[in-house]
DNA sequence: GCTCGATTTGTTGTATACAATGGTGCGTGG
DNA sequence: CCACGCACCATTGTATACAACAAATCGAGC
């Protein structure tokens, strides 16, 4: 709409990014239908580099594409999302074990002050923020074993897991319980006892998940309401 | 060549399919370069199908399309492979954790069988045969938890370092020892003694990545000497 | 003979025209 | 009133023409 398609032209990398960003947003919601030419009039570009992102998302299992019907985005799958959390337990508790003896005393503390409980912000920061903030900490502990492909699978991992997780920020109780447990890891990694570290993050990530899970089946509910109305 | 481009139309994901089998084989072997001209013309299409099965490698990491340049296949980095082997560690370990208790004592026979020391080839099958093979004994377990995603994950990290696995086996000394670990670890389960087990996969894991590598090594200097004559 | 620059060539990036096909709605017949 | 079939339309799949640009090559000048 607002015509900034002059000077730089949009990137299929740009369209990639910005209709993922759509998607983990629920700007694009679950099962809504989007054609090529939609999104080439949108950006201001052809059919082509909207098809090249439209492909990696599909490959991405962001979307089907469905031969002379359109793109959807892909529902929510709660079955599948407990898979892709169990992924990423398998990747962190592997992460405990590469850092446990080996992450600098410095970066631990650093991460300590970051997640002080006597810290936790009294009104509650903006979701996106919190989302941003608690996947920074995760991704701080695979970095930190200097595998970037660990790290990056770890991403695709969160990426996956986004559209739901963002959800357990909305519950503004579980803003302060993420501060405490988060920091008690770090105490324990400090302590150099991993296999308590491992405990208490497994928990961790099963709590959240379960809460981000149960707001997801509301919030389907609410968005197939909407959806109900809008032919 | 032989034209066989008549009735069925080469897709695009099967052109992706027998591109990455090239790669993965080494019929394509890192460094090279290739057109999309070139493919377009050898698999009888346009180069738009083409391109996508490109997009989609380079995605995944098998190839990077320079800019007006070209594609070239990447350059396979040893450092890179020992964190894809430090990710498949993580996912095999989990995998025995979900399937300790659980995996039905039939198929755990199946596999024991199937793997007997006493059934060893005497005289070694074919590289890709046994490569087969044993991806299949590790996806085995990992569909055995039932859990899809976690499955296709580990698949995509064997996809990495198959390049580098598949030489594993051109030591037909290695075949024995594969069959007397796989074995080893099956028995460990049918005890119940996911313990032992993790710690027997892992080993086994380790040391097969050793000899890959160090094969890798070897194989990467004489394709690099056959460049050498090339032009 | 050597160096630097312009031109040519080859390759990917983008736009567009055309082909193939699934879905929809309308009309007809029972 | 309902069921069935046919034509039209919307949408993706494919081919091709054109644009942009990097590298190599060739030539001119010193």
């Amino acid at each position: 709409m607002q015509g900034t398609q002059n000077p730089p032209r949009v990137s299929p990398t740009e369209i990639y990014q910005r209709l993922k960003t759509m998607i983990l947003s629920f700007t694009l919601y679950p099962g809504a239908r989007v054609t090529e030419m939609e999104l080439a009039d949108h950006f201001g570009v052809s059919r082509t580099p909207v098809r090249e992102a439209l492909q990696r998302l599909a490959a991405e299992g962001y979307l089907s594409i469905r031969a002379k019907q359109g793109c959807f985005i892909r529902d929510i799958d709660l079955a599948e999302i407990n898979q892709y959390y169990e992924v990423r337990i398998a990747l962190e508790m592997r992460i405990l074990e590469l850092i446990g003896k080996q992450m600098p005393i410095p970066e631990l503390h650093r991460l300590a002050t970051m997640w002080d409980p006597e810290r936790t912000p009294q009104r509650g920061p903006a979701v996106e923020m919190m989302v941003a903030r608690d996947e920074g900490f995760h991704l701080a502990l695979a970095a930190a074993t200097g595998n970037a492909v660990l790290a990056s699978y770890l991403k695709d991992v969160n990426d996956h897991i986004h559209i739901v997780r963002r959800l357990d920020f909305t519950a503004a109780e579980r803003i302060a319980p993420t501060y405490r447990e988060h920091y008690e890891v770090i105490q324990r990694l400090l302590a150099r006892d991993v296999s308590a570290a491992r405990t208490l993050l497994e928990e961790h990530i099963r709590r959240s998940a379960d809460v981000a899970k149960e707001i997801t089946l509301a919030q389907l509910a609410s968005q197939r309401a909407k959806a109900w109305k809008l032919p």
